[in-house]
DNA sequence: CTGTCTATCCTTAGTTC
DNA sequence: AGAACTAAGGATAGACA
């Protein structure tokens, strides 16, 4: 941003896109260490460069694998709940069809009797 | 940083902890998106935050979904790597670490002087 | 390519409404 | 609570070694 005002385009040359990455890449691990420390949390970056053919990944390896079940895990609680509120849902249904029914039931006797 | 010199540790204060957070993943995600724009490559930020039963994610649900499918294909692949060419992997791994402790010592020299 | 420097733009803690 | 502001500290493009 210095020396000149940010243009948010690929950079198309193709050692300044490098080193622009390298930079940024220090930057970005440096903002997240902040945020995690000041708040008391986790959190895992994974990001491809076409530099390495492994992967960076910050905080480490591990770390992520940790965020990464925990996120698998939350995912599926949210389905399962989605699943359970669908259920609960559809019986609701069910219940009220089967008061309607009933309800039909007990007129129909009635006019049976008339 | 502003107003005052930025003092890298948890803040207890419930509430300016929760207004930091705010900015500062705000902050993090532009970062992030300037990043991969500029350099062209994928990424992916988990998070958990207390202040909701969901985790953070960035750029969106669907895109960390593909970004940890692409790591943990790469992951299975470095190990056969790491099998097949054990020594050399390593010596990269230790020289990485070995880069990664200096720049933190200087960084931590820079925080005793200032 | 890797590291250092620095002018300039960007981010954000604290404040106010 | 949440949005807007602003001074001050931080990040970084480009230049250089």
């Amino acid at each position: 941003m210095p020396r000149s005002k940010l243009n948010l385009v690929y950079i198309a040359n193709d050692s300044s896109r490098r080193v622009t990455f390298t930079k940024r890449m220090d930057g970005l691990a440096k903002k997240a260490d902040e945020l995690t420390n000041l708040c008391g949390i986790e959190a895992c970056i994974i990001l491809f460069s076409p530099y390495d053919h492994e992967p960076e990944v910050w905080p480490s390896q591990l770390e992520a694998q940790k965020v990464i079940a925990r996120f698998r895990k939350m995912s599926d609680l949210e389905q399962s709940e989605l699943m359970l509120n669908q259920e609960s849902f559809t019986q609701e249904r069910i219940n009220k069809i089967n008061e309607k029914m009933k309800k039909q039931e007990k007129v129909n006797q009635q006019q049976e009797m008339s």
